[in-house]
DNA sequence: AGTGCCCCCTTAACACCGTTAAGGACTTAA
DNA sequence: TTAAGTCCTTAACGGTGTTAAGGGGGCACT
């Protein structure tokens, strides 16, 4: 039975979620497969080219079921925030996810994907350059988010230093309302579409 | 003349700049200072602690001029805008600053900062638990922001792939002005920021 | 003066890493 | 039957973070 890059990537998406990113070397992952590490070499030219992969794997999973267009009756901005959702669900999906991730340009492959999403911006009114704006911003929200969730998850070694709530009492007020994670993403994104449908509005800023 | 932590970090924080995160190791440190590797065991106990320091003493740096609070005048959005506009400025002034800081939680240290940045917030009509909300979020747009600003930088190898503006005309038009980094920056600031004066003036979303 | 302690560093080594070179089977095609 | 091509092996190179053991030098105390 031979070895192709399919089946590497199924391998490594299973083991980067036992063992961490920096958990994968190509000879635990050889080992996986049964198999010596530079035989790797035949699929792929580097690691780094193994990983680009990966993400376009994983990419490929998370977004399978997704139209790429708003539903009949559904607002620009409603379908945009359900987008970003399933984004930060698809780099949640697996441990390092957002670290995976991030660190690599989008391939030629999603240039339809964008190109559409640009299109419903525009349509709603937002210029190309606007729209542009708008969808790498919310990218950055994003990633930056779950990159701080998943990090967390890998310091695993103690909680958070003891906090004085007398001395600090809004910190420890606001350090609780921080750990409902799915609140606090909600409410950037939220934060974010505001600006946004004030500019698409014509609303001058102050 | 003897070793001690302060110099290690200067000497790390010059040849960070010189050679990247991933260029810099023990060994090449330790050949800096005059040194052998396991020397730098004895003034931190590994490279994670030794980056944990390096991070500290770059914002240490960084904040140095700044007061923490708003110049009498000066609103909250405005004053909030400004920190993050030098918090930016801070992680680019290092290569690889960006992933240098993030994957590392505030120390202790930095408490009275993070109470009296929230304090401003809530004086201005913010709960504290918005507050902490919008403090964090914006820090993650930040740094996700920076990150990939960064990450441009690193790849030196390969322009961005041919992209043909017949076919991508929404596309060719947005991408010319997501590369204006700055006015791409203050697109995010600003739309953030947007919400979160809706949200403290008591708008109710739509 | 001598003795012991502590600080700061050295040398040697371990177990890993990504990557390359050379070559050995085994399949397919001429 | 030979030739080419595919997929993998073994061996090795130069690098990494880290540990173990020990050596000098300054300082304090007897």
């Amino acid at each position: 039975m031979a070895l192709d890059r399919e089946k590497v990537l199924d391998t490594a998406l299973r083991l980067i979620d036992e063992v961490g990113l920096d958990g994968l070397s190509l000879r635990r992952l050889a080992k996986e497969l049964g198999v010596q590490a530079p035989a790797l070499y035949w699929h792929f030219s580097s690691k780094k080219e193994l990983l680009d992969h990966l993400v376009a794997a994983a990419n490929d999973r998370a977004e399978q079921g997704t139209t790429g267009l708003p539903a009949p009756g559904e607002t620009w901005d409603e379908w945009l925030a359900e987008g970003m959702r399933v984004r930060r669900r698809a780099m949640l999906a697996h441990r390092d996810g957002a670290r995976l991730a991030s660190g690599n340009r989008p391939t030629p492959d999603s240039f339809p994907r964008i190109e559409r999403t640009l299109g419903v911006l525009v349509e709603a009114g937002f210029t190309p350059e606007d729209a542009a704006r708008a969808v790498i911003v919310l990218g950055h929200y994003v990633s930056g988010f779950v990159l701080d969730e998943q990090g967390d998850a890998d310091r695993e070694d103690d909680e958070p230093p003891a906090l004085d709530p007398e001395e600090f009492p809004l910190l420890a007020a606001g350090g609780k309302a921080v750990l409902e994670r799915d609140t606090l993403f909600e409410y950037g994104l939220q934060c974010l579409l505001d600006g946004m449908r004030a500019q698409v509005n014509g609303v001058p800023r102050p």
